[in-house]
DNA sequence: TCTGGGGTCCTAGGACCC
DNA sequence: TCTGGGGTCCTAGGACCC
């Protein structure tokens, strides 16, 4: 007999590994990754999160517990985390012709018609020590005949190493209905606070109870997305693996390191937001034709006034030049900018995509076309020299530099100066 | 002093059309 | 008291994910 089944692989902590694979002295300690601006804890090792470190919390607040523990603290490493991410993927994509990148550190798997005496289990545990050993990322996995199930069996792994060694399968349906019994429901995939509030107010505390709910409510307060989860939890695979999708919707926002009053500042900031989001626009190869601009003042300072405002800019023609982007993200700024207010988080996002080969030519107003190969070339030399190294005059310079990354480790794996020296 | 940055999908309701 | 009956398209807002 054939059968399907989907695992979910992530990486343990793993922006918190990708720090421990070139500095192995932080094995067993306990490490967090701080958000941009080092604002709040985006990612933290086992070691971190028994000491009761919430995620997000804001690191000027546990500072005292960091220094207490010892906890190694980092500046969030993006580059690094991806690169990291691209050879665990690459690597995972030899072990099955059907994958779908879910997040920087998860993949689903899926493994089609294979014979029943095929041993899933013992496959799984040794792509899982075989992508650990080459990479230094430790893994879990889980299998089940859906997706949702995989990730309540990749929990499993997770919860009980000793006893799964970190892969779990879930190929009967008695381990199906231990499983949802052991999961509650606010952790399963796709109910998130305001669903599991509801479910709780009815009495459903499990993922099994869950799969009990009537079709009628489910959908009635859940949608049709509701629905689909409860059949998957019910070992009727409904979702199954989605393609390479082009984005929607593309944004660069950023708090600041500091509060902004002149509109001169904001300018700055807005322009570089938009190149950012040209930039990601010609890596899809698309165009927008709308703009969105927001920006607000710091909630969290209830002593000062509050402001916050966004607009949508339609442009005159798709484009994805940076310096148009730039022009018109400038003028929607100019509509919301208020005096008197200081700024600290500020967007752009663009909105309403057209391939780039599909553009209609309008006789009275297009794209600058001169920008084509302008474009092409400050995409060439960012991809040589660096990311942000060819900037727009209306950008500022110095800025990269403003942005307080304190902790930031080197980047061993794609910048030539940080590769790690092994000395023999 | 200091609190992240991205994305997706679905639904309800209004605008508009015949 | 009472106000047609469909369609379609768009948008805002709410839910979710990592």
């Amino acid at each position: 007999m054939k059968e399907t089944f989907f695992a979910l692989v992530d990486g343990n902590n793993f922006y918190a590994s990708c720090e421990r694979v070139f500095n192995p002295k932080l094995n067993g300690t306990p490490i967090v990754v701080l958000s941009n601006n080092d604002g709040c804890v985006i990612a933290r090792s086992n070691e971190a999160k028994a000491l009761g470190i919430p995620m997000g919390a804001p690191a000027f607040e546990w500072e005292q517990v960091f220094i207490k523990n010892r906890v190694h603290v980092f500046s969030a490493n993006f580059t690094l985390y991806g690169d990291m991410s691209n050879r665990v993927m690459t690597l995972l994509g030899t072990y099955t012709p059907e994958m779908e990148i879910y997040s920087i550190d998860e993949a689903f798997l899926k493994f089609s018609g294979y014979e029943r005496y095929f041993d899933l289990s013992q496959y799984c545990q040794n792509m899982k020590q075989a992508v650990t050993q080459s990479t230094g990322i430790p893994l879990s996995v889980g299998v089940a005949p859906s997706k949702a199930l995989a990730k309540i069996a990749n929990k499993i792994a997770k919860k009980f190493p000793e006893q799964t060694k970190g892969c779990h399968v879930i190929d009967s349906e008695e381990k199906r209905l231990k499983a949802l019994k052991w999961q509650k429901v606010e952790d399963v995939w796709g109910i998130g606070r305001q669903h599991a509030k509801r479910l709780n107010a009815i009495g459903v505390k499990t993922a099994y109870e869950f799969t009990q709910v009537s079709d009628a409510w489910v959908k009635k307060h859940m949608s049709i997305v509701g629905l689909r989860l409860k059949q998957d939890l019910s070992g009727q695979a409904v979702l199954d693996l989605e393609d390479i999708k082009l984005k929607k919707n593309i944004a660069t926002t950023r708090s600041f390191e500091a509060m902004y009053a002149r509109i001169e500042e904001l300018k700055e900031r807005i322009s570089t937001f938009a190149v950012s989001c040209a930039e990601k626009l010609r890596r899809q190869q698309s165009c927008c034709t709308a703009l969105l601009v927001f920006l607000r003042t710091n909630p969290f300072r209830e002593d000062l006034p509050q402001y916050s405002a966004s607009t949508v800019v339609d442009l005159p023609f798709p484009s994805n030049s940076a310096i148009e982007l730039s022009h018109y993200a400038c003028i929607a700024l100019e509509k919301i900018f208020r005096k008197g207010y200081l700024y600290k988080k500020a967007g752009v996002m663009v909105l309403d995509f057209m391939p780039e080969d599909q553009i209609q030519l309008n006789i009275f107003e297009q794209s600058d076309p001169r920008h084509v190969p302008l474009m092409q070339a400050i995409d060439k030399l960012n991809k040589i020299y660096g990311q942000q190294k060819i900037r727009l005059a209306s950008q500022d310079l110095k800025r990269i530099w403003k942005m307080k990354q304190e902790k930031l480790s080197p980047k061993y794996t794609t910048r030539l100066a940080d590769v790690v020296v092994v000395k023999a």
